[in-house]
RNA sequence: GGGCUCGUAGCUCAGGUGGUUAGAGCGCACGCCUGAUAAGCGUGAGGUCGGACGUUCAACUCGUCCCGGGCCCA
């Protein structure tokens, strides 16, 4: 064996030639991808290129304009995205305009805010200034936020995006309320919220913040009416005596039993008369019992169905019934087990008069008890001007005198006080109250006449029957809330937002509906935006035919909700955007789970009430960016990953790579060592098309074989790629990016860079240019290159890019003008497939029994061996007539056989049927391809060489 | 506390209508190659399927409860 080569035959090797670069350095390439995607106009190309074709509309979510973006936003449009490429390259015309939500509190405060930091107080600001400072901040935070989100790749009309600020936009929004009207789903009803007397003002819950506060507690006797107990008293406990003028129920549970007791034995201090009878929850009786100071004893149960009582202060003016009725918020935690009920001054104790309207009948408007400074009106009878809270914020006089009224009627059990968590005012600081304000509401019940008598949650429950939801458990999800869900409170008393622009006939209380009047506004509103109903007067809206002193014009906002309820009308069905697509529903609506409760449901009631059925044909959620913990991202926490540090540090490919490899159905994890694995795989996928791309260097048509002059192999490949080509298009077509990303990264490890690039490299390096294998291997290697590429194209959308100008240039080129490629119909061979995956089962025997080889020190490369491969049965020996089991399985030499073999042969225990005999490749070592092969050195011009490569390199000199 | 929902190897995911030794990729360990080289190839070790009871001849797959997480409410 003569193994000293004379000569280094490096340079007559065909080997993968490239700049396509190992290292990504995404963080810097990107940005000019996007520069780049930016000169081309790349979006508009993609819009005129899917001129015609059928349309696929995504209609997105509008994200609130305020503060950066978040991971959960950074995955939204990464999945949006994946869905308009994804679709656009399945041959649909799939555009993507991108909307902002910009009314609403979260920006009114932030501009309070920056008031407030520069020492303006907010009273002193004139609506229509706070107004045009809030749509600046508004337009701010889109600016930043359209930035971050692009910088993720996501691709769409980011120069013409969709705002709900928009004056043709805010006219739409006021027009859709006037339908609400039309369809006479509006009506003015009242509702508790949390107010500030200090403030004058309503708050939402984020305004409010809880702080430790002493109130009075009481325990209070209502003597029931009727025979049933004669002579007893339903006692209630509340640590807001002030709501007892307001009272006009008792709420009991039917989870709960109750006793009737006599006081046989009082204390010195307590306010019961011996021998008096009351009625309590018996797990509550011993401890109403010591509060009270007295002794109790047990006289037999009772059932609170049914019961009246009369008010506590019956004689001083309250002289109507207090019904008892059955709640589910009681409990048996603390108090007596009845529930005192002040419909105007509390959200259970309003729900409880919701639902039991009939039984208030008779008694007095529970709403108009206390005013908006916090003082009893002067209707309210013994308290009249007494004040709950001082305009300062400390304790009024009202709990005092309603505690002293109740002593003096008799009707006090027990007082006391409790210190407790209790919701303050966020900017005052001052303690908050809930109080009953007057609101407008959509009715979910009201029958509605042009819809031919059915209610809009009967349409609702209707419409989401007749919408896909991917997952399906969405469906479920929001059938539960709208069929629970209370009346639609549309109002808000605020500034920043889309007026209810209408007005109502002080007459009689009626809205007033006038196609033309609603017209007026609209126009307007469209010129100047909504701001008119605040700058202009009322006879401009009412014109001629109206005295404007006759009529109350509405000054609240819009529920925010309503307006993103309402894109769908102005993004969609009636585009004001003449470049945005139009259709009757939106394709697809694809947003975070918390949606359902949110913008789906504001969508669908929207639209329900309004045309009569949902503006989405399907809806597709993901779920929640939690950390690698599988926690909940929080400031506070410090655990949150924003996607623009992703973006910087490793790049937007690798967040995307991130979206695609996740199951975004469900709450997903995201942290360093998660971003590291998916960097992992990055760089797996890109040397896999690095290798490609450097193998098909200076490859043109001419060298392109037809596909029946190939070797299986080859054959075997393009039957692979038809099937990785079904799979991918189901996969994309289902929005199902993980299984589409998990084929396809499958594909490049196991088919591609383990098995066939590895085999192939012997053809692609070694043999002669015009060889069949080699054309045919560079043919196929083209073909799989195309074809991964475009495929991939959805998810890593600059790599992509990268690869597809690496190869085929040009300045206009651009693989997101491309479609994922047809199959031609003859690839498609599903028994050519199974042959050889059987030959790679075969295949794994043999690399498993060099491995012991290997592993013995026997060999070190896979060429110093020529295996025999004992098969017990004619079809696997079969196999081999028509494939090269060296070739495969990369040794020098092989045989396959079907003699009888000792039993120390290699086996796999689960490749039954099959043995592998080790043995050593005879013969000299070619100093070109590295192969052990008898004939090296029977060529005489090339003694270093086998005669394969004596022939090429032979060639090449005669060339020069 | 309620509604919905999730919990399979260190990580990311597969595992129709219950049925042989629960799969893949990554990572890890070990080895090979040095003509994809801050690459590539091979081999291997890792889960009893969150836990406990049940139903069943048989459960990761069905039921109940518990633990832990998430969204939305209260």
């Amino acid at each position: 064996m003569s193994d000293t080569p004379t000569r280094d035959f490096r340079s007559t090797l065909f080997l993968p030639t490239t700049d396509f670069p190992m290292k990504a350095g995404l963080p810097a390439a990107e940005p000019l991808w996007l520069e780049r995607w930016a000169k081309l106009d790349l979006y508009g190309q993609m819009r005129r290129r899917a001129q015609g074709r059928e349309t696929f509309v995504l209609h997105d979510g509008p994200i609130y304009a305020n503060g950066d973006i978040h991971s959960g936003t950074g995955l939204n449009h990464i999945l949006k995205d994946f869905v308009v490429r994804s679709q656009g390259m399945l041959g649909k015309d799939a555009p993507y305009v991108p909307g902002w939500d910009c009314h609403g509190l979260p920006i009114e405060w932030k501009v309070e805010e920056q008031y407030r930091a520069k020492g303006i107080a907010k009273d002193s600001v004139p609506t229509e200034q706070l107004r045009r400072d809030c749509r600046a901040f508004a337009e701010h935070w889109l600016g930043i936020q359209r930035e971050q989100i692009k910088r993720l790749g996501c691709i769409g009309a980011w120069d013409r995006p969709y705002t709900t600020m928009d004056y043709r936009a805010e006219a739409l929004i006021a027009g859709e309320l006037h339908k609400f009207v039309e369809h006479g789903l509006l009506y003015r009803g009242f509702r508790p919220v949390m107010w500030s007397p200090v403030e004058k003002t309503a708050l939402a819950e984020a305004e409010i913040e809880y702080h430790e506060k002493n109130s009075p507690t009481i325990y209070v006797k209502f003597p029931l009416r009727g025979s049933a107990y004669p002579g007893a008293s339903v006692v209630i406990w509340t640590t807001t005596p002030w709501t007892i003028p307001a009272n006009r129920a008792i709420a009991f549970s039917e989870a709960i039993v109750y006793g009737l007791y006599e006081v046989s034995q009082i204390e010195e201090g307590g306010f019961a008369l011996l021998g008096e009878r009351i009625i309590l929850a018996d797990a509550l009786a011993l401890q109403t019992a010591q509060h009270a100071k007295l002794v109790l004893r047990r006289l037999g149960e009772v059932d609170p169905h049914g019961l009246v009582c009369s008010h506590p202060l019956h004689s001083g003016g309250y002289d109507f019934a207090v019904p008892l009725l059955p709640a589910e918020h009681v409990t048996a935690d603390a108090g007596t087990g009845f529930v005192h009920t002040a419909p105007g001054h509390g959200e259970e104790d309003y729900e409880v008069y919701v639902a039991n309207k009939a039984a208030f009948a008779q008694s007095p408007d529970p709403f108009h008890v206390v005013g908006e400074d916090g003082a009893f009106g002067p209707k309210v009878p013994l308290f009249a001007g007494k004040r709950i809270l001082t305009a300062e914020g400390k304790d009024g006089d009202a709990n005092g005198a309603v505690i002293r009224e109740l002593i003096e009627a008799g009707r006090l059990l027990a007082k006391g006080n409790l210190r407790h968590s209790y919701p303050h005012s966020w900017r005052s600081k001052a303690p908050v109250i809930f109080r009953a304000t007057p609101q407008w509401f959509a009715s979910l019940d009201k029958k509605l006449e042009p819809f031919a008598g059915r209610t809009l949650r009967e349409m609702a429950v209707t419409a989401i029957a007749q919408t896909r939801w991917f997952p399906p458990q969405g469906q479920n999800r929001i059938g539960a809330m709208v069929e629970g869900r209370p009346d639609w409170v549309l109002s808000r008393q605020r500034a920043w937002g889309v007026p209810l622009a209408i007005f109502v006939r002080k007459a009689d209380g009626q809205i007033l509906y006038d196609p033309q009047v609603n017209t007026r506004i609209l126009d307007v509103f469209r010129k100047e935006g909504a701001d008119a109903w605040f700058t202009r007067p009322a006879s401009d809206f009412l014109g001629a035919s109206y005295a404007a002193d006759d009529f109350e014009q509405v000054r609240d906002i819009l529920d925010v909700w309503f307006d993103s309820g309402s894109t769908h009308v102005f993004a969609v069905e009636q585009p004001i955007d003449p470049s945005w697509p139009r259709a009757a529903q939106a394709d697809l609506y694809l947003e975070g789970s918390d949606q359902h409760r949110g913008w789906f449901q504001s969508s669908l009631l929207e639209a329900c009430a309004t045309r009569g059925q949902a503006p989405y044909k399907a809806v597709l959620t993901h779920g929640f960016v939690l950390d690698e913990k599988g926690h909940k991202m929080s400031k506070s926490l410090g655990n949150t990953l924003a996607p623009q540090v992703i973006a910087d540090k490793n790049g937007a490919d690798i967040l995307r790579l991130w979206a695609a490899s996740s199951d975004f159905t469900q709450d997903l994890r995201i942290g360093q060592d998660i971003i590291k694995a998916n960097v992992e795989s990055y760089r797996r996928l890109r040397n896999t098309i690095r290798f490609m791309l450097a193998n098909l260097a200076g490859f043109d048509a001419q060298e392109q074989l037809e596909k029946a002059q190939m070797p299986e192999l080859e054959q075997y490949m393009l039957a692979r790629l038809a099937e990785i080509d079904l799979e991918v298009r189901a996969a994309y077509s289902g929005f199902d990016f993980n299984r589409a990303f998990s084929v396809l990264f499958n594909f490049c490890t196991n088919d591609l860079s383990a098995f066939y690039f590895d085999v192939r490299k012997d053809a692609l390096y070694c043999d002669d240019r015009s060889s069949a294998r080699r054309r045919a291997a560079r043919t196929v290697t083209d073909e799989i290159f195309r074809r991964v590429v475009t495929w991939l194209a959805p998810i890593l959308v600059f790599t992509m890019e990268e690869a597809w100008l690496a190869r085929f240039g040009g300045d206009a080129q651009s693989v997101h003008l491309q479609d994922f490629l047809a199959v031609p119909q003859d690839w498609n061979n599903p028994s050519l497939v199974a042959k050889w995956q059987r030959i790679r089962q075969l295949r794994r025997v043999v690399t498993g029994a060099l491995e012991l080889a290997r592993r013995d020190k026997v060999i070190g490369a896979s060429l110093e061996a020529a295996p025999v491969l004992h098969v017990d049965s004619a079809t696997d020996l079969a196999l081999f007539e028509t494939a090269d089991l060296a070739e495969i399985a990369i040794t020098s030499q092989a045989q396959v056989s079907m003699a009888p073999v000792s039993a120390q042969a290699f086996r796999l225990a689960e490749v039954p049927g099959v043995a592998v005999e080790f043995v050593l490749a005879e013969g000299n070592k070619c100093a070109r391809c590295w192969m052990i092969l008898p004939e090296v050195g029977q060529v005489s011009e090339a003694p270093e060489l086998c005669p394969r490569c004596a022939q090429v390199v032979s060639k090449l000199e005669a060339r020069g």
